[in-house]
DNA sequence: CTGAAAGCGCTTACAG
DNA sequence: CTGAAAGCGCTTACAG
């Protein structure tokens, strides 16, 4: 049974005929340390057990100035790699006895800037943050306040903070070193906008290492910045475009699941097939890659070890603020997996 | 910038040489019904703003009882009909000035009903629940105290209060009815464990009902409740049986998007293929569906009409709730859509 | 071993 | 038009 009437210290106090002081230490474990008699404690963690006691967050919080709450930012939770990720940072968080409210910024800078005031607003104990923002300003006026937080998933080359990200130069390196061995020179590479965001340069740029090491000259003309809001229209149009270009690439590397599946989509309804006419590797493991057919190799990214990751980079900052010594940045780079599967054509 | 060394009333009081009240007043709006002079109130609202004052949440949750915050609980945010369903809610609630808790359950009981205590004690002021409970015990408790929820894609039938669901019954009659009159006799249904949560118990329903209509006998041994732990194994085992048996069916309504992509998988591993060998029709659209070949025939569901319903309503009670007016009980019930794609064969 | 008291920052009667 | 004061429920020096 819920109970909604609220019992307060006060109440148990009284009823025990003892002080407010006694009862709290005593519910938050500091009988011993304080001399409470044996006795004495058995008789508080008993009543208010059967009076069913909760303390008063709000009051709590406004004495202690914390919440027991972290906050995480991402771009939009129904994304199935976010929800995963945020599903994964819920499991963490409430192992460790606090609670999470999970904010979508829509990949807004105006929203993530809201947001992120909001949850300092609302005294969350730390931030966890996939950031859209381009520019570092805000975040770093959140450092410098020393307020707790960790970037994951999208990070700053020129900014040094607490960071848990992939590699995922190295993954989309091996993606395409992996389709280059077998046997393809015409590659190209779908980004997502907005590019500025660190995980889409380091995607390009193991894409571009990839050719280099290979000796195959990049060519502008195949990559490209397909924008979020209308994928599958954008990838129609180039592949179109590349079709009456005769410049048709023999494989692309997609650095993003929501581009994976507007361009399946695209490719299919113009007629293409997989590996046939075109390979495909995609960043991301969605369900969808392993029912599709043929199945799309991928490059999986350790979700779960991101999450657990972050959560204890979070934490353990959170105590450090309290004892209030001095802020430990750390940086996780952990590696991605490639998945092969039907989606590359092996060639000559 | 975002600051964090915090601004109190007091300080603007101070700063202004005004009292406390008033500053309160002021920034609550509460200045002209108060009288005070527009010239101070402007002189407040300044300094507030210059002063990048933000009221302590703490502080005001204790004083007036409420947090702005609304939670949510569904069996699992990294489902996507889940994370969609928690973006919709998500979205609508901070139009109003809501900020979101979401939570997991994980179809479990004991954890759902943590979960539920843990939302009160933050005093949450509303909650939206799609319950895994099998009895409305606890939630009859929450009702009793006025607490305001609203029930949503799972309910009861024996308990009267705020829900908004889809049309289950008839969201499954009409998809097993398509697949009838394609000419289909043998008929299988999937539905997901714990099977009495009413989306599956109603669904379950709606396939008979289609059954009965059509005057084609009911057989047991076509409705199988797949554990959802294992639902590739089981599935597997299943259409091995039915195979070895000669009792295959030409067609499975399957009741849950996670059994369809387990099915998929074990259909496809099994050797068989859709719709020549064995047609089907799922409850849940998911991108997968869209993309599978051949794609998937599918009973939508309208999650952000679910989502804003739910969430007016909540926010309707929370309001009642603060005049103290009694709470009416309103029940949505939405029309889901058949999306027919090419995954049921024409028989005959 | 235990308690009285202050104070976190706000809102709201109440008084003038 | 405006302010002094109480009180929400907790924790924590401080005192004995």
């Amino acid at each position: 049974m819920i109970k909604n009437k609220k019992v307060s210290l006060a109440d148990i106090a009284m009823a025990l005929g003892v002080s407010k002081t006694l009862v709290s230490m005593v519910l938050n474990g500091k009988g011993d340390e304080n001399g409470i008699s044996k006795k004495t404690q058995e008789r508080v963690m008993e009543l208010a057990e059967s009076m069913n006691y909760k303390p008063n967050q709000f009051a709590r919080g406004l004495r202690m100035g914390r919440s027991n709450t972290i906050g995480l930012i991402v771009s939009d939770i129904s994304n199935p790699f976010y929800s995963r990720l945020a599903r994964s940072v819920e499991d963490a968080v409430s192992e460790s006895g606090y609670n999470l409210m999970i904010c979508s910024s829509d990949e807004s800078e105006e929203k993530e800037m809201k947001l992120l005031e909001m949850l300092i607003n609302k005294q969350v104990d730390g931030i966890i943050l996939s950031s859209t923002l381009d520019s570092t300003e805000h975040i770093e006026g959140l450092q410098n306040e020393n307020f707790p937080f960790v970037l994951i998933d999208r990070i700053y080359n020129d900014f040094e903070t607490n960071t848990v990200v992939v590699d995922n130069k190295l993954g989309a390196y091996e993606a395409v070193d992996f389709i280059i061995n077998n046997g393809h020179k015409k590659i190209a590479a779908f980004v997502i906008s907005p590019a500025h965001i660190s995980t889409q340069v380091d995607r390009l740029e193991g894409y571009k290492d990839a050719l280099k090491k290979h000796s195959i000259p990049l060519n502008q003309y195949y990559q490209k910045v397909i924008p979020r809001e209308e994928i599958y229209q954008t990838v129609c149009q180039i592949l179109t475009e590349w079709k009456t270009d005769h410049m048709m690439p023999t494989a692309i590397f997609v650095a993003n699941n929501q581009i994976a599946i507007g361009s399946l989509e695209a490719i299919r309804d113009l007629g293409l097939s997989i590996p046939k006419d075109i390979s495909i590797v995609s960043f991301d493991d969605i369900d969808l890659f392993k029912l599709y057919s043929p199945p799309i190799t991928s490059v999986i990214q350790p979700i779960n070890s991101i999450a657990r990751n972050a959560v204890e980079i979070l934490l353990d900052n959170i105590k450090i603020k309290d004892n209030s010594d001095s802020l430990i940045k750390v940086h996780k780079c952990l590696q991605t997996n490639i998945v092969v599967r039907n989606s590359v054509l092996k060639l000559g």
